[in-house]
DNA sequence: CTGTATTTTCAGTAATTATTGAAACTTCAG
DNA sequence: CTGAAGTTTCAATAATTACTGAAAATACAG
């Protein structure tokens, strides 16, 4: 059971941005009530200590492990940081950061160029459209994140009745002018 | 600066679930208004002819490319389908498919079994938070796609303030109690 | 139909990415 | 301090993934 839940999330980790081990590595964390040693996850997963001190570096720098020292023991311990709710967050954003902030930063250097051609001009149109779609999403999903948990969870309960939900804003909005 | 934006989406791409050249094949058509044949493809992007026809498969499969035939020529001619709205959701829901779907099934699985042991309950809790939120986020991301364009482009606008609008739907709804 | 232009397939190879393991480094109990 | 227990680094290598190009299949103008 852990087994299998651990095999697949490494195969969904690279999805997610980090390789199969490190996907492994952060499910068997999760799952495990007591924090780790290096060797019991190098043991767990079969996978060279090296690897397990690449892996939990990485996992370190998207901020989803702790370290914790038990006193008398020289051995470093960890495990998952965290609610499921942070952890989702985390790489959420981290995501975010490591897609979207360098692609729109190229997009804005394109558009300050000055098309050549009909061309140019026709690919600069697209660029701009993809521009604004992707910034509008970047600041959505970021202003979402600010959001307390329970305002998401109602949200997303709501579904696609949010459409209702905003023609009522429309109708109050309009009454307001 | 067509060249940039392509290489650049050639990079990307790797992350939204297809390769570089893919990528780059897809950019490469969405920047260009003219359908380009297959052997234009392979020039500007300086790949073989069989990567080409690779390529286009795989982009078939996410929907993404429609072919022209001019008549009077043999050549088959390929150009981006849809708006770009419309791609973006194409990829979108198809990456659900791809990922969000066999975890859930996964899961579902895993939470059918009787913990044998207190590790293999904390586990299954574990697993069944994380069913719950993919589930929920299933969902919802499902009913966003029914919502028309403009609807979501509002959504979009509120931003955070979507907060603000769920405190109004939570007054009506209760006087109406 | 026929012959040729075009596309597809896929075995072989190249490029990339992940993993190991031994050496270097760090930490801390005694 | 010292040295043993532990961690990190990184060059070598393994595993995976992408790409090529030639041969097979397909499509269609004449």
């Amino acid at each position: 059971m852990i087994e299998s839940f651990v095999f697949h999330f490494g195969e969904m980790g690279s999805r997610w941005g980090f390789n199969r081990t490190v996907g492994q590595m952060f499910a068997l964390m999760v799952l495990t009530d007591e924090p780790l040693s290096a060797n019991d996850i190098s043991e767990a997963l079969g996978i060279s200590r090296g690897n397990v001190s690449m892996g939990l570096k990485e996992l370190s720098s998207w901020q989803l492990v702790q370290t914790i020292h038990k006193q008398g023991d020289r051995k470093d311990y960890y495990t998952n940081r965290g609610s499921l709710w942070d952890m989702a967050n985390k790489v959420f954003e981290e995501r975010r950061k490591r897609e979207l902030d360098p692609t729109l930063s190229l997009l804005r250097d394109i558009l300050l160029d000055k098309p050549a051609n009909k061309d140019e001009e026709y690919a600069q149109e697209q660029i701009r459209e993809i521009h604004d779609l992707l910034e509008n999403l970047f600041e959505w999903t970021q202003s979402l994140q600010t959001l307390s948990p329970q305002k998401l969870n109602t949200l997303m309960k709501l579904g696609s009745g949010v459409g209702k939900v905003l023609d009522i804003k429309d109708k109050i909005t309009k009454k307001a002018e």
